[in-house]
DNA sequence: TCATAATCAATCAATTTTATTCAAAAACAA
DNA sequence: TTGTTTTTGAATAAAATTGATTGATTATGA
């Protein structure tokens, strides 16, 4: 077997188990254990997998990339048309802080050619605004594994610089292996932050979102108004609407 | 059989198979392995295929896969060795920042597991540190097209908040696509402040940039040593010795 | 904590693969 | 034909890969 055969045999095992022990890949690959270790070591070199005593594992860029593209498409639709009636509610000239998240990034092919000035504390919205020759901000602080959102309390000073026409929040990072994760603390401080220093303030969220967040999260987000879509089933939007706005995008 | 329809027999059986061995091809073809040895060379050399150890695998051009992002081979190797030589001037446990653009790019894989905390203002350079584990700051500012750079007053005081031991700074941005840009005023004036605010500082560079700059930039790289490689001319590196330290790589 | 077991990196010899050289065979031109 | 060039195949030395062994390091469990 060509090295390079059983390097992508490697590969593919990890694909599918995630991680593997020495032993596993020995037998599978039918190569001896020194030269399966040779062979970790030159596939963690090329940042391929990340070697763990033992045996072996992919590596955080491997293992995401997957989900990016899989995340991106979970409610794709759904967060368009929000992000689309989101971007709508803007102003010429105005001035907008964009919150960290997917479906904030969502809004960004609508923001072209309308003057905008655009501030943001999300990393991946960045390439994307200034792609599209849009006046682009960025708070500082501190980077998250993850979101790739700014955070702490560099972020929350560098915000505070600024003020705002209109805010728009996503509910949260929802990161692409664990799920829905509980809202960390250190986003919410940003997002509250940027609901303060803002005229209007929306929250887009969609229904899986809503349906999933609990009645003190529900509070959080009095201040704002919320934008979902009627995917959100009515008990939750009756109930939702008993706390904030809530502006209904048809999907 | 003729050399080039052997040669295409090749081509199609690796178009099905993606990668065979010598024998797999000595047996194929009809051809003794010495000739199947010198049409890979040949193959391999018009960028056909690519020849791995006991065999051979299509390139990944006529693979095209996404050749990572075509990672501009232009003085990549050298790039490399300049970008693991900075690397290992830090110390455990130290700060540093990192200027925006492509050579201190290179320098993220060898900042792995070194517990240091990295401060940058190169958007691109934000997820490639996040996603290796790496403690990662953003300046703010104003996002500047085409490089990614943070720039402009914000980023300038958001900066002043920092203080390094290290600083590495790339000699200009230098567009994949656009070539050699212009050295910009605005991102001048951040690569000068973070050299105010660095213990140490080093400047990054391959010795094609070396060799096009003025003298008048000369003056701006006095207070930080160069970095750069054997490739550099010698009557250059001489002159370029008369106003700063040199450190010079071999490649 | 210690002792035991497992895992690891480094080394070395055996094997396989590769590049180089050289002579024979084939293709070609006059 | 003859001479020249190109291609081919075999032989050999150099280089790379592999598997086993060693001692060191790291995990595990009492």
């Amino acid at each position: 077997m060509l090295h390079t055969e059983r390097r992508e045999t490697i590969i593919e095992i990890l694909k599918t188990k995630d991680t593997a022990s020495i032993h596993e890949l020995v037998e599978l690959t039918g190569a001896s254990e020194a030269t399966v270790r040779r062979d970790l070591s030159k596939l963690e070199s090329d940042e391929q997998i990340k070697r763990i005593h033992g045996g072996a594992s992919l590596s955080r860029r491997r293992r995401n990339e997957p989900t990016i593209a899989e995340k991106s498409s979970v409610n794709q639709w759904e967060k368009k048309k929000i992000a689309e009636a989101a971007a709508s509610l803007l102003e010429p000239g105005e001035c907008l802080f964009l919150d960290a998240g997917t479906t904030t990034l969502e809004m960004i092919p609508y923001l072209v050619d309308r003057d905008l000035v655009v501030v943001t504390n999300g990393i991946p919205h960045v390439p994307l605004l200034l792609e599209r020759g849009i006046e682009t901000y960025v708070i500082g602080g501190k980077g998250k594994q993850g979101t790739g959102a700014l955070v702490g309390i560099k972020a929350i000073e560098a915000l505070k610089e600024f003020c705002f026409d209109a805010c728009f929040l996503g509910i949260n990072g929802v990161h692409p292996v664990h799920g829905y994760t509980t809202p960390d603390p250190d986003e919410a401080v940003v997002k509250r932050t940027a609901l303060e220093l803002a005229e209007r303030s929306y929250v887009l969220a969609d229904h899986s979102k809503i349906g999933s967040i609990t009645f003190a999260n529900i509070g959080e987000l009095a201040l704002a108004e919320v934008i979902t879509s009627d995917r959100l089933r009515d008990d939750e939007r009756t109930n939702l609407k008993k706390y904030t706005d809530v502006k209904v995008v048809s999907t």
